[in-house]
DNA sequence: TCTGGGGTCCTAGGACCC
DNA sequence: TCTGGGGTCCTAGGACCC
């Protein structure tokens, strides 16, 4: 008889993210304070209205603080808490360093956000011991090298491995092999599950199931019959079912590329909110031809000012990565759908993408597209060399507007 | 001096075709 | 003079993740 091979998966998960990066960035340039060890947070400005909690210490943990809430609500807890405004670049050059070392260990890691992957030890015993002894020696070596601790949980699939990570915090290795699943994961609230939100957990308290062993014992017809693929699929992870490999390939090129904004004021003129969106079709659209795709689908989302949120979509004729084709589109889109209320926040974002290579010309306008792509890549061309802000837009000059509005990267 | 921003996937319903 | 029924594509919205 064929001896199933079992594998082994450990999931590394960067503790308290975005604040140990900052703490870690401050103690380098010669700070003398941890603000890992007072109460703390990552978070935005309340003045332009982006004033919620990213990130929190394990001090400002014990105030009450909750990832998502209010920076004026999280001061009400916590008088003297320390306010970071958060660093995205930061961030991202904090995750890849912990790849390049993970990426030492097996050559299948899979980076499932900028602070957590997915790595596969199978086979991998012999060069660097058993995965518990193996695990330590990771966590401890981003806490040396780098600075920051991670939790690492080991078990025989994905899910399970994500699930072990979240155990005990901070610097921790768990593992929660299936042995182990009735005694570690099924106390556990159902919400505590991957893939159950706040949603789900509601309409699963309304049948009896409030723990991951409950669910995990239900009938998996009924599940099926209430709750459809979404159902089963967390059906099958309370019982540490999962058979998603680890791949080390899709974090690179996305199937959508999206930026949006919550603007600091209300807008109420179309002119304005056109403005805006040319701001966000610059960034999305850098994006675009930054990763060489072209996008055949634009869609445009409107959060009014009672957090109304809609949004309106159309198909292009053909594929395009240009700045002023997909603003052209979006602006449209917005006009269609703009019900004429105050707007918080307005984003863009395109999806349906293929490879820019490869994309059909449109016959029409031909002229016109060959001069709106010169005129991009002259632009990236010059924003690369001398910085976003090197060349912008004349109607962006005195405006309140800024010229590039979302994240690069 | 309330309530971010970036993603993925699924589902329901309508249009349209044969 | 009762109401067909698959199949596909498209859009809007919502659930979930970080």
């Amino acid at each position: 008889m064929e001896e199933i091979k079992k594998q082994t998966i450990m999931h590394i998960d960067v503790n308290s993210a975005y604040l140990s990066w900052e703490a870690v960035f401050r103690l380098k340039i010669g700070e003398t304070v941890d603000i890992r060890e007072i109460p703390s947070v990552v978070g935005g400005n309340s003045a332009t209205r982006h004033g919620i909690v990213l990130a929190k210490s394990i001090p400002a943990k014990k105030y009450g603080i909750i990832t998502g809430e209010t920076i004026h609500s999280a001061l009400k807890k916590c008088r003297n808490l320390i306010i970071a405004p958060p660093n995205h670049d930061l961030y991202l050059s904090s995750g890849r360093s912990m790849m390049k070392i993970l990426e030492e260990y097996s050559p299948f890691v899979e980076r499932y956000s900028i602070d957590e992957a997915f790595l596969d030890y199978t086979h991998m015993d012999y060069h660097f011991g058993d995965p518990v002894t193996a695990a330590h020696k990771i966590k401890d070596r981003i806490k040396k090298e780098l600075g920051f601790t991670v939790n690492i949980g080991i078990s025989t699939n994905k899910v399970l491995a994500k699930m072990a990570s979240d155990f005990s915090k901070p610097d921790q290795v768990h593992t929660l092999y299936p042995g182990e699943i009735k005694s570690k994961m099924w106390p556990l609230p159902v919400g505590d599950l991957f893939m159950v939100g706040k949603a789900t957990a509601t309409d699963f308290q309304k049948i009896g199931i409030s723990t991951i062993g409950d669910l995990a014992n239900y009938d998996i017809d009924v599940i099926r019959s209430k709750f459809r693929r979404n159902g089963v699929m967390v059906w099958e992870f309370a019982n540490g079912i999962d058979d998603c490999v680890v791949s080390s390939e899709d974090y690179l090129k996305s199937k959508g590329v999206g930026n949006s904004t919550t603007i600091a004021f209300d807008v109420t003129e179309r002119k304005i909110a056109h403005k805006v969106l040319l701001a966000i079709a610059e960034t999305v659209c850098m994006r675009l031809r930054d990763q060489k795709s072209a996008a055949g689908v634009v869609s445009v989302e409107i959060k009014n000012k009672d957090f109304i949120k809609y949004s309106h979509q159309a198909k292009l004729c053909s594929n395009t990565d240009c700045t002023n084709e997909i603003f052209k589109t979006a602006k449209t889109l917005f006009d269609e759908a703009w019900k004429g209320e105050p707007i918080r926040h307005l984003g863009i974002r395109v999806s349906d993408l293929c490879d820019s290579n490869v994309y059909q010309k449109s016959l029409f306008d031909e002229k016109l597209h060959d001069r709106n792509k010169a005129l991009d890549n002259t632009i990236d061309h010059l924003r690369r060399r001398y910085g976003t802000n090197s060349i912008v837009r004349a109607c962006f000059i005195k405006s309140q507007i800024k010229p590039l509005i979302g994240r690069l990267n």
